[in-house]
DNA sequence: AGACTGAATATTGTCAACAATCTGCAATTC
DNA sequence: GAATTGCAGATTGTTGACAATATTCAGTCT
């Protein structure tokens, strides 16, 4: 997917139905923050906005819903979700979890070109730490962990892994920005890589797991720092 | 929601709109097999079914995709998902992870009612054990793993830990039943419970690991005996 | 006979209108 | 003045109709 030559819009609309296009676009704007959390989202104004009728913005919005980025009041409408810090706090139970078995599985399948890519973001990530490119270090973070869960070979995990970073970044969004600390953040993934090149895959699932760790930790600090 | 005092069907129909509603009860049409794996759904008959317009239905399908338990073709319609054995290893990989977490949690948080509950589940299935009873053993180990589930209490751990077993039943509905063994599965569970009451937490999780594990096993064994 | 063409049918995709409900505000009552 | 009631206006819930596409099957040609 990440690969994929840029198919033409044309083939986009013969294969997805408006639904799914509008559910992507939606899911965007809510992951952007252009939409925000708690806000209620009126579908007659997506429905503008896309040049559809009601009926895909609906379908559209169940799919979210389901996904969990969006909630819904009888005769009331849906909102954009609103994630609190003690149901950040049990999807990063989650994640630990699941990050712990990335790292297991990477370690055990990722093939020498996968883990020069993964050398490769990680070198990325330093030149944006000396440039003190935040921004541009956050979104290489995404990419690092969003190759990382696919080289664990699973699809379903992956699929899994991403909706509830998709939550989790809902609640980042929500003001926390991760409480600093991002050069730190970089060395954990050189040892987690270090790891995996040497094919200890216990010793990988154990240092990513202890990666999500840390960053439910720096979440923690923030949301203190920020309740007094 | 297991001891949630049965509403009236008035509050139902005014909390729980028709897609909702609609929604569960054809997950129940595929869960029960009343949809096959792979068949066709349509629409129409579901809308006259169940006496609305299609618009809800729509919906009701589109939340069943996302939630993994359908698939859509354009201009083709939805087909109840077909799971393989390959796919069923991905989720079986994730579930044992996800078991792991929770028997750990569970050895933790329990309440000594809880594990008193989960002890007397356990009696109920020696009861359905003796008496041959495979039917209501099935019924009672699902019953079993949604309490555990709970008593971890995380609820978004419940929300993906279920999802994944939906996925999984959908499986084993394609013809594979659990290749016997289901006294085995009964001392499984005692041990993991007699670690909980122990608050060993770390041989909990263990043990409810190897239990998806043994799952894991026997629906290889019957895959592999049902391809011969 | 087998492969191809094309109409007939069934099904899905989308829309616009109508019904039900909620929200906000002004008028009324105590 | 505060609380309540009742009335617009806006928004969601649902529907039935129409458009677009896929499937089927009879007929035709080689």
């Amino acid at each position: 997917m990440p690969l994929a030559s840029t198919p033409t819009t044309l083939q986009l609309v013969q294969t997805n139905s408006l639904p799914a296009l509008v559910h992507a676009e939606i899911e965007q704007l809510i992951l952007r923050g252009e939409l925000a959390s708690g806000q209620h989202v009126n579908e007659s104004e997506l429905a503008l906005r896309f040049g559809t009728s009601r009926g895909p913005i609906r379908e559209a919005l169940r799919a979210l819903e389901e996904s969990g980025l969006v909630r819904s009041e009888k005769h009331r409408g849906v909102f954009v979700r609103e994630i609190s810090v003690a149901e950040a706090d049990e999807i990063y139970d989650i994640r630990e979890a699941l990050d712990q078995l990335i790292g297991q599985r990477v370690a055990e399948r990722a093939t020498p070109e996968q883990i020069r890519d993964l050398k490769a973001a990680i070198a990325e990530m330093d030149e944006a730490t000396s440039l003190k490119d935040i921004k541009r270090y956050h979104a290489l973070n995404l990419k690092f962990h969003d190759m990382i869960v696919d080289f664990a070979g699973n699809a379903r995990l992956t699929e899994t892994y991403r909706l509830l970073t998709k939550e989790l970044l809902l609640f980042r969004l929500r003001g926390l920005q991760d409480g600093g600390g991002f050069a730190v953040s970089n060395t954990e993934h050189k040892a987690v890589v270090k790891a995996i090149a040497a094919r200890d895959s216990v010793l990988a699932g154990e240092l990513l797991r202890q990666h999500a760790a840390e960053s439910r930790a720096r979440m923690h600090k923030a949301a203190t720092r920020r309740d007094e």
